[in-house]
DNA sequence: ATTGCCTGTAGTATTTTTTCTATACAATAA
DNA sequence: TTATTGTATAGAAAAAATACTACAGGCAAT
């Protein structure tokens, strides 16, 4: 029989993936956290086959939580899910020891299929981040995104992320508005951003 | 036997939805929608006795909806729920029709409770909301900078928060871009923001 | 009942941004 | 050496956003 962990602050998550579990895996044995700390109590006792992990959760370091489980309990597979988008943070869990990483809209299918994935001793990542990771590898981008961009691409995110406009920027820089748009546009598309809103939160998950 | 309808992008959440409410009403009905459009078609062809609709979901003007809803359907009983932050919208999808309001945060049995409290007719706010309103009336101090808002900048500003631009907005609404670009105008005089990445700041500075 | 503010809505003119395309130059790989 | 790639730069045209103005309806206070 199967021993799960489910660690979300939300009831109704919980219940869902629940659902989803006891329909896949007849007999078995769910536990539920809606804190990092009773998911660490939880550890303590018990040995999992499976857990699964949201990276949002108030009051709770949830990427040291990850570290700590990987140092712990390296055998432990740990499926790490994200109800608010963005697969800034996927890597980070990834490098952290995690075994998979779900987006929240995935279907119900994906979510199964990552699941017998990484019991079964494998990874899983969304066939979409693994083409963001695959172009970055390739490009051979250095761990922190930012580090990819140009001397003036840089110069001009940090402008960008000051709230200045394009023209101001072109007046600061006195460069043609049409330069600092191309600019923009090529640092846009490094980082995979398609609006400042976008850069914005992940220049913050970078703590740029 | 009752009939039901799920509102809500995330295939998880539905999911969990649908297990609470078989489980609570054993032979039920219960049609699912990830999107608007869909919602809308559903209700076209059906009458529900509860429908449980989530707040955030992509490409879609969900305070639009509900009161389309609320005119279109006006003894429709909705039942809302948002996956992020509570009071702020609350109010205006109360004003909007809605006939219950559920935080993230809320464990099952309150979601159990509130779920029979709308279908018997009654309204559901959680106590600490009932609290946080009863005191803002009272004092008669929006503690809120975004309570000074119309319902229509407030649609805006929540549709700007999720990157969308102005045109797309307007497509959204099916308003004029130039009106679109007025609402924005005055909203940002309102809060004292000159950019949308201090609109940002400002709206997660109250958790929005 | 009147005055005045707020809200929702646009039309038009202007400014800003985006897109597409192209050039020049440096560093680098074949 | 000769392509190739990455960077910095624009021009022109197209698309989007903003500013400014205006007006009607609702509501509130006088």
């Amino acid at each position: 029989m199967k021993k799960f962990l489910i660690v979300d602050d939300h009831d109704v998550v919980r219940s869902g993936i629940k659902g989803l579990l006891l329909e896949l895996f007849k007999p078995s044995e769910i536990a539920e956290a809606r804190d990092g700390e009773t998911a660490v109590e939880n550890l303590k006792n018990n040995q999992y086959d499976l857990i699964m992990m949201d990276i949002q959760m108030p009051k709770t370091d949830t990427l040291g939580l990850m570290e700590y489980i990987h140092i712990k309990y390296p055998d432990a597979k740990v499926l790490v899910f994200s109800m608010s988008a963005e697969s800034i943070y996927a890597k980070r869990f990834l490098k952290a020891g995690a075994k998979g990483f779900l987006s929240k809209d995935a279907p119900l299918e994906e979510i199964k299929k990552a699941i017998n994935l990484v019991l079964n001793n494998r990874k899983y990542i969304s066939d979409t981040l693994a083409i963001t990771l695959a172009e970055e590898s390739i490009s051979n981008t250095p761990s922190n995104p930012f580090n990819q961009l140009s001397p003036r691409e840089f110069e001009i995110v940090s402008l960008l992320l000051t709230g200045q406009t394009i023209s101001e920027i072109s007046r600061l820089l006195n460069l043609q508005v049409s330069t600092i748009g191309t600019h923009k546009a090529r640092l846009f598309d490094k980082l995979h951003v398609s609006n400042l809103l976008e850069l914005k939160e992940m220049a913050t998950s970078y703590n740029l």
